[in-house]
DNA sequence: AAATTGTGTTCCGAATATTGGAACTTCAAT
DNA sequence: ATTGAAGTTCCAATATTCGGAACACAATTT
């Protein structure tokens, strides 16, 4: 989303100097929120000395930023000392959810998608080299109702991430590319830029992007991009499900669907933001 | 969750000079987040100006401080410049959600509970003088599935906020009672101090809170509060459901059970705390 | 029991980011 | 074209953060 060939004005000659890449400077706040994610990317609590080790500023410093964090509720602090996130945060992120127009627009068009194929349907964004699911429409609601909403996954193994990839323009998608580690979660997963690339471009050569067992043993995908006309904005839906039921035919006769569904709601943004313009 | 008078050191005897109550002084950050707030709690996107009247920011300050927050994803910006909260947050309650150690806890109970009386189960925790729903178990689980999680509803209207409301130290209660604006939702609603501080007394006697169509008509739910050992931490679990189902008598059998469920959460929270000490 | 190490917290001058008023730019409507 | 409203940028004054070092406290070792 950060467009590192932005703002091409001619006013500017001379402040690009800092060719450091895409290192935005949002001062004393982003060095806070830097501290928030390093606490909400670990799996359990963490103390203040794990926090030390992965944050770069000194312990005075630190000590202030996480008390502050705590004060507002964005952070929590048990009584052994271990920082979790705060639940001040759900507050937030229900009116991000809820107030999210592409998300509401999406959902029909999720739901109708899942009525023809009976399985699991994603819908989620891109954000650096992560892809984060904005909605979820599934047949056995019973589980886990949060489970994969707001979660953040690889690009580079999951449908909607490559489908998202596919759709950048070029420059973006080295960039992102570029800021990748990769990791194997299963013997298919992509671990290479090439290897990703090359995927790429079958993607936008077929519409389609798929999860052949990449990122989980026995879970298979097709997914298909969703941009707005400027590409300032990219995502992508997917259909999920279990390897033992959905043979590769199957995925690949559904991927005509997941397109349908993506054509779909991008009219409906358009419609929705065009006449805005 | 703010005890204003913690700290109880003898060594800062004249700093307290400013009584001006419950100010916490979390610098920059503060500020920051108390815009990202004004931003969450429109129900629609917000153009500058219309955040401009709210914050008591200058142009240029509130200027600055939004595009910092949408620079780190906290706020997304329209094309049209109206800011609405922005998907990042999502990823860090996703976070907050499955890590937080209460939420794990009661899980199990409030399964029990539905099971037992077959309406739906809330769970919320008090935050200033609003309760965050963290957690929901409903039969038709169909509809939407974040619908009421991370939703932060008025204390002195819900169950689950009156509950924990019993459950504060009277100079907390005090505070918080004192920071209401009350507003009528319905003819039910409590619109006075003491009216609400009056039916306080009464479920510290009982153990159970009610609320007889007070927030939405037509809904009703018993609740029971639930506490850490030192109160530094309260909130509440509810069976709510529509009134033309649930007579008042039967309302009032399930009391007993919410009060059980309370009990079981608080015994296991401690089991878990207690042996850390 | 005394010493030691590991962790977390507080303090304060120096460095830096924020502030806020005013000037500047768009864009829409008259 | 002209006006007005809305949004954006600029820069010196100021308040905040920074970060090293000293301080508490607890757990562990000698």
């Amino acid at each position: 989303m950060d467009n590192p060939a932005d703002h091409g004005d001619e006013a500017r000659s001379e402040i690009d100097r800092k060719v450091e890449p895409a290192r935005a400077d949002t001062g004393t706040l982003g060095k806070a929120i830097a501290v928030l994610d390093i606490v909400a990317s670990a799996d359990e609590p963490m103390r203040f000395t794990d926090i030390l080790a992965l944050s770069d500023q000194p312990r005075g410093t630190l000590h202030r930023q996480l008390s502050n964090l705590v004060e507002e509720g964005l952070l929590s602090l048990g009584r052994d000392h271990s920082y979790s996130v705060g639940i001040r945060l759900l507050k937030f992120a229900a009116r991000a959810w809820a107030g999210n127009q592409f998300r509401v627009i999406a959902e029909p068009h999720l739901r109708k998608l899942h009525d023809l194929t009976g399985e699991t349907v994603h819908l989620g964004v891109l954000r650096g080299n992560e892809v984060i699911y904005l909605d979820k429409v599934e047949s056995r609601q019973a589980v886990r109702m949060y489970s994969q909403i707001g979660n953040a996954s690889p690009v580079y193994c999951t449908g909607v991430g490559k489908a998202g990839l596919s759709a950048l323009p070029d420059a973006e998608l080295q960039a992102v590319v570029a800021s990748i580690r990769f990791r194997r979660f299963t013997d298919s997963t992509l671990v290479t830029p090439d290897a990703l690339l090359r995927e790429i471009e079958e993607i936008r050569a077929s519409g389609n992007a798929y999860d052949r067992e990449e990122h989980e043993p026995g879970i298979r995908c097709v997914a298909a991009p969703i941009y707005s006309a400027d590409r300032s904005f990219v995502g992508g839906l997917s259909v999920t499900g279990p390897a033992y039921r959905i043979s590769t035919d199957l995925l690949e006769s559904w991927a005509v669907l997941v397109r349908d569904a993506a054509r779909g709601i991008m009219d409906d943004m358009g419609a929705r933001l065009g006449p805005r313009t």
